[in-house]
Formats: C-alpha cells, structure tokens, sequence
RNA sequence: GGAGCGGGCCGGGUGACCGCCGGCCGCCGUGAGGCGGCGGGAGGAAAGUCCGGGCUCCACAGGGUGCGAUGGUGGGUAACGCCCACCGGCCGCGAGGCCAGGGACAGUGCCACAGAAAACAAACCGCCUGCCGGGCUUCGGCCCGGCAGGUAAGGGUGAAACGGUGAGGUAAGAGCUCACCAGCAGGUCGGGUGACCGGCCUGGCUCGGAAAACCCCAUCGGGAGCAAGGCCAAGCAGGAAGAAGUCGUCCGGCCCGCGAGGGCCAAGGCGACGCGAGGCGACCCGCCUCGCUUCAGCUUCCGGGUCGGCUGCUGGAGGCCCCGGGCAACCGGGGUCCUAGAGAAAUGGUCGCCGCCGCGGGCCUGCAAAGGGCCGUGGAACAGAACCCGGCUUACAGGCCCGCUCCUCUC
C-alpha cells in the first residue's frame, strides 16, 4: 500500500473503540491551547493513524464537525511530519473559543508539535484502571 | 405613495486543484485490497423528539377497576392531538385574527385584595315603621340617641353584588304586579347531513364565575423499539437456589377363580384436585401454557465470554406536469423523473470570477452633501441525514412572488 502523502484513506484512522483504550492506557499525551494530543507506538508499525474525540460539551452538531473537518484536514496536511509508527489521539477541550477563519494554520502547527512532544515523552506505567480519561 | 392582512417560495451561483463516503464498469492481485474511468453525495427546518403511522419482535378468552390522550359539527387521510369547510363566542373600521369550544340543576371544594355580604344569600351607610329617653316648638310636628323590626330602590367595595326602562303599588320598598326589552327553561313549527339558525306559544319571573380544582360523560388507546429483528464468525467456566403430589380411568404383564370378577406390578396415555413457574399492559376476578425432581430439563439469582462481519438499509402513503371530480383539505386517471446511505459516524480545504449586503474625510459622472459607476475592504443566518414516512413546534442573515383591506394623492 502506497497511500499518497496527501490522502487521508480509511485506515489512517482510528475506528475501533478497542485501538482508543490502548492509546489512551499508554498515558503519553501532551496539551495546548484547545487541544490535547495522545500518543502511542504501533505494534506491529504501520501507518500513521489519528482518532478524534470531540465531546458534546464542545457545542452543537455543527460546531462538532467543523472541528472534526479542521483537525482531519490538518492531519492530511501534517502526516508526512509527524513521527512514524505511532497512534495518535485528538482531543478537544471544552471552555475555549473556537479559532476563527484562519485557524486551519494554528491547528495544523499546533497538532504538528503536541503530536512530537507527546510522542518523545517516555512511555507512563499503562493504566491499571478500565476508565478512559476524557471521553 | 403610506399603513396593514393572508398565502406561496428561495436559503448564493460557477470553475480549477487537493481530499473524503459509498455505487457501477474495466484492469491487476491467491487474498485483504490497489489503480483507472463514469456518474451520485445534507435541510427547510436534516433540529426539538411532542403526536400519528409503516416496519420488526413479543403478546393476543373475557369482564371489572384503574391509567393516558382527545373534546363544537361535517369531511379529508394509512392514521393523528394534523389539515379543510362550516357553526358558535370574542376582538378589529376592514382584509382578517383568536378560542383546552362537552357537562357547573351528579357531587365535593374554590372565588385573592377590597367589601356589610362572594352564592340554600346578605343589612355597613341610607330609607321606612313602632316603642323608649332627651331637646325644640308657631302644638301641625321637627331634631338627636337607643332598642325592636321592615326594606336590595340609592351610596360605597370589587373582575364579578341575584336582570334593564317605564308605570302601578307601598310606611319605605321589592318581578310584588303590569307593558316592552334582554336572558333562561319547556313545548311546537320550519330550514340544515349536522353543529346550529329562525318563528310562535307557555312558564317561573331571573338561575354568578371557574371544569387549565377534583370530578362526571363520550370516544380512542396491547408492549417495546433498527442498540427492533435475522444470519455468520470468534470465544468462555461454570456455580447456587426452587417445586408436592394425590386420586380415578384406560392399555399391558403376572397371579387367583369353572365363571362374573378380584388382587399385584413397573413405565406410559387421559382426566380431576392440589402445588410451583410463566403469560394475558397496572391491579382484581378469570383464563391459557408448562412443570411437579436420580440425572436431565424448567424458572430465578450469581459468575464467565464476545462486543467483530454481513443484513435490516433505502423506490416511497415519493417528486413534477397534464386531465377529471370536489368550495376546499384531498381523491382518481395518464405521463415523466430517480434523488445520500455513514457507522469513533463521508458531503471538506485552498484559490479565482460573478451576484447580494455593509463601510470608505479614495476616484469618475453630475448643479448636488441626491442618484449612478469604478476601486479598496469587510460580511453572509439558523443549523448536519442515522430505519422510513405524515404532521406539529421551535430557530433563522438576507430576499422574491401573488391576492386582499384601510388611508391619502394625481388624472
């Protein structure tokens, strides 16, 4: 499979609710401004893959995809960059503002970073506990 | 021209490049899949999930009580709490609008504040009569106070005070009586499918509001939901508790008897009663089904495993046009079109051009701070399908069309 460096197929994300529990029990994750990015090696590595978790507190069905849209777009855009082999999830925060028209640039840059500096963080103890944070 | 009323409709367009979801075709690949081509991909409310249906599974003798919903009449519809027409009441000069619009002589309760009194009436002030006491007197009476009684005409309170006007009547008054009017009840006639409308007669003369207080009446209503339901794959570990049988009969075998018949036996069929479990929407009556034990099975509880794939899944009470029926909602017939199917959930990003709306002590035209053009700059709402329809409700930048009413102006 050879996925070109713009697309963003089916499998470079994360569907199943069993791939969000283990990179969320990895405990690496890094945070700023809306968002919080989780990362975790691949075993066996494959692809770069991202998932996305935007609550209901973050606002309407509208405002839901909108963020979804921008941070996938983003992602399109930032894949190439980020370090391999690794799952990566998205969470938005709650309680801020969302970023104007030009805010496609911020995120991607934003996502870009956070995604570097969780991954290089050293891996925490995996969760005893069955409890996802966020959600 | 201004003010307004009622309907209907739109919800930026177009192009390039980079992406996403699913469909068809071709090629490659054992396969998962990949590549290429073609065409499709959010709304008028997709929203709230408030009603009504379809669909799926479960249930489906009946009766009573309860629960929920609805509430003028007639029609439309698959159905409705929706829509249409009409009736009645209220509001508006009008076009039109609004109404949770059955029953308040079935019953219980309520009517704040104010007020004497808020509903089998009632006497605060006032008016009138009688008696007692006091004062004045022109001796006719008059005034003040008290007591007993009459009185719903007048005052005052209130959202609302037990009909209105006039006449008679009276100590003063009162539907107390009478005339007319309003209203109510009963009867009757006529019109209308009906809600109702109109006329006549009689009655007592008069009965307040609120049913969105409880309630009564009528009508309707099985339960759960696409995480319904079906199929496939994978995987695990079981444990505990619960029950009550008895009798009759039939068939069979054996024994006794010459025989009619009698006795014994284990398992079974049927029936009765009993017990247990489940179902019949909640409860009761009642009914149905299953079971009544070695194990097994059944029911309940605890524990363990999975949480993947396919299907349901989009063509339908469907849209548009024409003809016919109907005041209309809508119905019938013909033609034509095909229009999303995701599942941690696609329909996006960037850049042009055009259109719309602002802003500009920028430019041009123009007598002009009017209008128009150019340039620059900014903005564009409410909101995202999740099984599918019919409605209702709520949100919404900007804009278009049609019909009608009132006022004003010009001819």
């Amino acid at each position: 499979m050879t996925p070109s460096d713009q697309g963003l197929p089916k499998t470079c994300r994360l569907v199943r609710p069993g791939d969000f529990a283990r990179v969320y029990a990895v405990r690496r994750s890094a945070a700023a401004g809306p968002l919080v990015v989780y990362a975790a090696a691949q075993e066996p590595p494959g692809s770069t893959r991202i998932g996305l978790s935007v609550s209901r507190r973050i606002g309407n069905a509208v405002v839901r995809n909108r963020w979804k849209r921008r941070l996938r777009e983003a992602f399109r855009r930032v894949r190439a960059t980020l370090p391999t082999g690794h799952d990566f999830i998205v969470v938005v925060r709650s309680g801020l503002p969302e970023p104007g028209a030009a805010g496609l640039e911020r995120t991607a840059a934003s996502l870009e970073t956070l995604a570097a500096r969780a991954a290089a963080r050293p891996a925490g103890e995996p969760s005893r506990s069955r409890r996802r944070p966020g959600s």
